[in-house]
DNA sequence: TTGTAGGCGTTATCAA
DNA sequence: TTGATAACGCCTACAA
């Protein structure tokens, strides 16, 4: 087993100092060609790398990035650690995913292992225990120490910071408006009752497409699922008591298994009833029929979270500006609307 | 802004040195009551954390563990990354998360970039191009330098270390006979023809379970997909020609799809064929009808990996034991076989 | 051209 | 009971 080597046994090595070898392998002009060749050659035969440890703790920089996302088996959030991936690799930081799994106290647990010196910055969305709590303490004492942060997706406006959300007002506008366009009438939509301002938003713009084409608002139609647990029984219940023509759901999988209810009802899809999801994975693309779904282009999302992330680490001043990137939704549409 | 406070920081404070601070606020006996009750009162009023940085530095570990997947977006690694989080974060470490995207050259960065302090060892799952290129030095280098590492999934007999692999020959066996079991004689697979050691093993259960029922192996039956491409024409040309009354297939994708092409060919599933997919997922669960697969269990594995990871990092003595663990995969029976 | 010394933040050993 | 010192591995201003 060949254990590291050090600028220390380099050093002893060959007799010289240090300091000397640490210059001849940044190729300093201080170090006569000789020296440096001869440093450069033991160097590269021994497979020498600096300790990334120790330069981090030299430059009180880890090129670290911590990612706190409440859940990873979720192919939205996923997408969005891809795309910081692939962004952060790219300007040769390293990402360090936590997983807060909708708690609290994991959220804050994680945030305090990584807060001390193991990461540059923080990119996150928040758990929904958090969101209910309204809790947000921790994430200030971060920023509060000049750790910059970018919320995506799941943000608030309790938190001073750099943001990037999907405009998830448009995204349901556009959803509805597109149904109302086909002449449907009566659009049920199959939300949540959990305190995320997505969901709120997503309500906003069906009952804007809805007003705006002089359709009023029929409570009945909304199917509010608790805790994001897709309810078997009420959704067969609403299925058979409103005569619904298209349903709007908040994620793919309330979509997909409403959309299979319906089929089995002998509803065809999209004849009888047509269906549009939220959170354009895996699920919507192989449904049958496949379905349409808003696009929220998660690893679109995550590159920008990263890119906003990492200029604030690079940039040398203090700048005290933080802003709020909204990305457009798509609706990608498949074989479950007309 | 409050600044991140230091020992040195609290020891001018104090009026007291450094090592008094550190022995104090580490509830050490040496020190008098009185200085502690101050000292512990100063570092809790200023929130005093200490640098994790200067701590991997001293320990030489850095309580992060490297994994590197070749794609995040894909419900098997998810859940194995979901395992070794899990496992990991109740042990007090960080998992790093790196992405080779199958790609030989990105595999090999990361490891580079990581293996220089930032973690005390490796979770891994080969690049498909490593597997094609058969080059395994980056992870020979990384062992020789007695970091850790385990592999999961897709491994390779070349490097010498701790893995864990799902029964995949048993796996498929376990498939192919339950279809024989419920009648079926012809039975095709869709399978990749990619270098893949699983998939040549479930290759093997497959041909296993219908030699043993004295079923001859008709080549006709079997179609491979190339670089895991799922080809609409060929599987179209399958089921035209074919007449088979089951498949099995090497993922979960390629038996929704083509499910839902025998489906609009007009085939009743599981009546006239029955399908049965491999790596049990979303899809699997929501497909319409569900489709009965095999759980890879993901987590499990995951978490069997930090379990083993940890223990070599954690164990004093350097043993050169390394071990394989199988896992054994289960069925998950749904509505797309009888 | 090379080397010395101090520092990044912490801990451990030994001296006072 | 407290403090000085060295060390982890690297970098750099300054001295030789």
């Amino acid at each position: 087993m060949k254990q590291k080597i050090t600028l220390k046994d380099i050093a002893r090595e060959l007799g010289v100092s240090i300091s000397t070898v640490s210059k001849a392998l940044k190729n300093s002009e201080e170090i006569s060609r000789d020296t440096k060749e001869r440093i450069q050659a033991f160097a590269k035969l021994y497979n020498y790398r600096p300790n990334n440890i120790a330069i981090s703790l030299k430059n009180k920089r880890s090129r670290n990035i911590g990612v706190i996302i409440p859940n990873i088996v979720h192919h939205f959030f996923t997408t969005c650690v891809r795309g910081v991936e692939l962004y952060a690799n790219a300007k040769g930081y390293n990402v360090i995913v936590c997983l807060s799994d909708e708690s609290f106290d994991k959220e804050v647990i994680n945030m305090e292992m990584l807060a001390n010196g193991s990461i540059d910055g923080f990119i996150m969305s928040l758990s929904m225990e958090t969101m209910m709590k309204d809790d947000y303490n921790h994430l200030k004492e971060v920023t509060d120490q000049g750790i910059p942060l970018v919320l995506f997706d799941r943000t608030t406006d309790e938190v001073v910071c750099d943001k990037v959300v999907i405009g998830d007002r448009e995204a349901a506008y556009m959803a509805v408006k597109k149904l109302i366009d086909s002449g449907r009438k009566r659009i049920g939509v199959i939300t949540s009752d959990d305190y995320l301002i997505m969901v709120h938003d997503r309500m906003e713009g069906y009952k804007e497409a809805l007003t705006e084409a002089g359709i009023s608002i029929d409570e009945n139609l909304i199917l509010p699922m608790s805790q994001m647990q897709f309810d078997e029984e009420a959704v067969n219940a609403f299925l058979e008591t409103q005569k619904v023509d298209a349903i709007v759901t908040v994620n793919e999988i309330f979509a997909v298994r409403a959309m299979k209810m319906a089929q089995r009802k002998g509803y065809k899809v999209p004849e009888d009833i047509a269906f549009i999801g939220f959170t354009d994975g895996l699920l919507s693309k192989y449904a049958n029929p496949s379905l349409t779904s808003v696009d929220q282009h998660g690893e679109l999302m995550g590159e920008h979270a990263a890119r906003m992330l990492i200029n604030k680490i690079e940039s040398e001043q203090e700048e005290e500006t933080y802003t709020t990137e909204i990305l457009k939704a798509t609706l990608i549409e498949r074989e479950s609307t007309p």
